[in-house]
RNA sequence: UCCUGAGUAGCUCAGCGGUAGAGCGGGUGGCUGUUAACCACUAGGUCGUAGGUUCGAACCCUACCUCAGGAGCCA
């Protein structure tokens, strides 16, 4: 198997006769030699080779531009000049793959907006390579959180026939032909289907058997939203947990941001320091507050008063009963707070019918977990586990129980008490990357008009 | 979808009524154990698209397209 650079950078020794494959960053010539600096995506550094011009190899140097793709045969030796610790003395160049002046990526900034453009090249880039290794990263930090707690990751569906109602406009699949008259019973599965836009009802499925389980998958949202926080399809972990209140609930959601800062500063350094220079100053003491600092709470009620004891001159008027507007959660977790915030207890007019109403008959146990400069990262709610209660809500927002017959089941037969929250993969890698933009945290970034590869 | 701003060389931008510019990238030559090297020369553009105003438009006006920032909706 070839050995990554990630590997041979951290030898502790020089290394005679190994082979480095990677594609090439820049190029330098002088006199004597020229110097190449290759990467191969395994770590952020780069690894300097020097070949000397009476190599017979050399003649090859002027097909070496940025971007191309090489081999090299040679010894790892100890750099004689400042700037890097090791370096490749060449013995032998093969140049895989050619690329040529109208190559897009040259050796200088370039800005994010152009780098969108150019989608399938931009994880080469310092940036995008250091995003989508902390993806990973990430990605593999929450199911361990997840799995050391004794959760079950289920695979929902991506394909459903039930809207998740209140979470937004639906993309419909179907096999039936434009403009035809066919019905929806004529269609691949009998009826109107859609792709998912929230795993969470049919998670629930899962926590009423197996405890707490959570889900981490790809979600669709056919809104026509161009922020950069949203983006028409996005992956979410939504954990669901039987015998869970909001208080419970509310504290799993904090101590699963607190472990991915955590994991973030531990398992991703290089992308860390890289991302604290170029992309976020504060970034470091924001993730090491989010470890250290208790996280506050505060209910919507109280937030109301705050934001109306506060002085400020909102755009938008603070009502109780109306949802909290951006500017009035960005003054609550930046400035009254200054850091992440949860703020539960919201009334139930704005919230969908599966929360739990509280005994108030005003609010329902819902929370959402806010961050500094993102907002909300995290929405979540104990649920509705009484029938008779459910089942009314409902009826209140116009559904129909036949449509949800196998959900109100799970409140039929030994029903009881839990509570989950959705977590947006996206919007948690803005928050612990500092980089401001969704699409920029996402392979291919589907957006409203949108979707090129 | 609404509000604001921007589209000029491959990239980043300047020019804002009178012959289309710079840096980087490319080519050529020079210099150098170089670090997004340096020096000189050189190639490269229907100024987003379509109309309009004007003797003359990259520049002013209108519409459209695209992108960005903010808002709504949310994760």
């Amino acid at each position: 198997m070839p050995d990554t650079l990630r590997h041979i950078l951290a030898s502790e020794s020089a290394l005679t006769s190994i082979t480095v494959r990677g594609w090439v960053r820049t190029r330098r010539d002088s006199k004597a030699c020229s110097f190449i600096e290759i990467t191969d995506g395994s770590c952020f550094k780069g690894l300097q080779i020097v070949v000397d011009a009476i190599l017979p190899c050399s003649s090859l140097m002027p097909s070496i531009l940025t971007g191309a793709s090489i081999e090299v045969d040679g010894d790892l030796i100890p750099s004689p000049a400042a700037g890097q610790k090791w370096e490749l003395q060449a013995k032998e160049v093969r140049l895989l793959g050619e690329a040529d002046a109208t190559y897009p990526l040259q050796k200088k900034g370039h800005t994010p907006e152009f780098l969108r453009t150019i989608a399938h090249l931009r994880p080469r880039t310092n940036l995008f390579s250091n995003v989508f290794r902390a993806r990973s990263r990430m990605s593999f930090a929450i199911h361990r959180f997840f799995q050391e707690k004794g959760f079950f990751n289920v695979h929902t569906p991506v394909i459903t026939s039930s809207d998740c109602e209140g979470a937004g406009e639906l993309f419909r699949v179907t096999t039936l032909k434009q403009g035809s008259n066919a019905k929806p019973e004529d269609d691949f599965f009998g009826r109107p289907t859609y792709l998912t836009v929230s795993g969470q009802l049919q998670g629930e499925t899962f926590a009423c058997a197996l405890g707490n389980i959570y889900t981490f998958g790809p979600t669709f949202r056919a809104e026509n939203s161009n922020t950069a926080r949203h983006a028409a399809e996005f992956w979410m972990i939504e954990p669901e947990m039987a015998f869970y209140d909001l208080d419970a609930d509310m504290t799993l959601a904090e101590e699963n941001v607190r472990y991915l800062a955590a994991a973030m500063i531990q398992e991703c350094p290089e992308e860390l320091e890289f991302f604290s220079k170029f992309v976020d100053k504060n970034l470091v003491s924001r993730l090491q507050q989010t470890i250290d600092q208790p996280f506050q709470r505060i209910s919507y009620t109280d937030a109301v008063d705050l934001l109306l004891k506060s002085g400020r001159q909102f755009e938008h008027a603070v009502v109780w009963g109306e949802g909290l507007q951006t500017e009035h959660e960005r003054y609550i977790a930046e400035e009254h707070v200054k850091g992440p915030v949860t703020i539960f207890n919201y009334p139930k007019g704005i919230k969908p019918f599966y929360m739990r109403q509280n005994d108030d008959g005003k609010t329902v146990a819902a929370m959402d977990l806010l961050v500094p400069g993102i907002g909300e990262i995290i929405g979540g709610s104990q649920r509705e586990e009484r029938l008779d209660v459910l089942t009314a809500a409902m009826q209140h927002h116009g559904l129909s129980e036949a449509d949800y017959q196998w959900y109100v089941d799970l409140r039929r037969y030994g029903s009881v008490p839990h509570a989950g929250y959705g977590m947006g993969f996206e919007r948690l890698l803005m928050f612990v990357t500092g980089v401001s933009n969704i699409r920029d945290v996402i392979p291919f970034a589907r957006t409203p008009g949108h979707a090129p590869y």
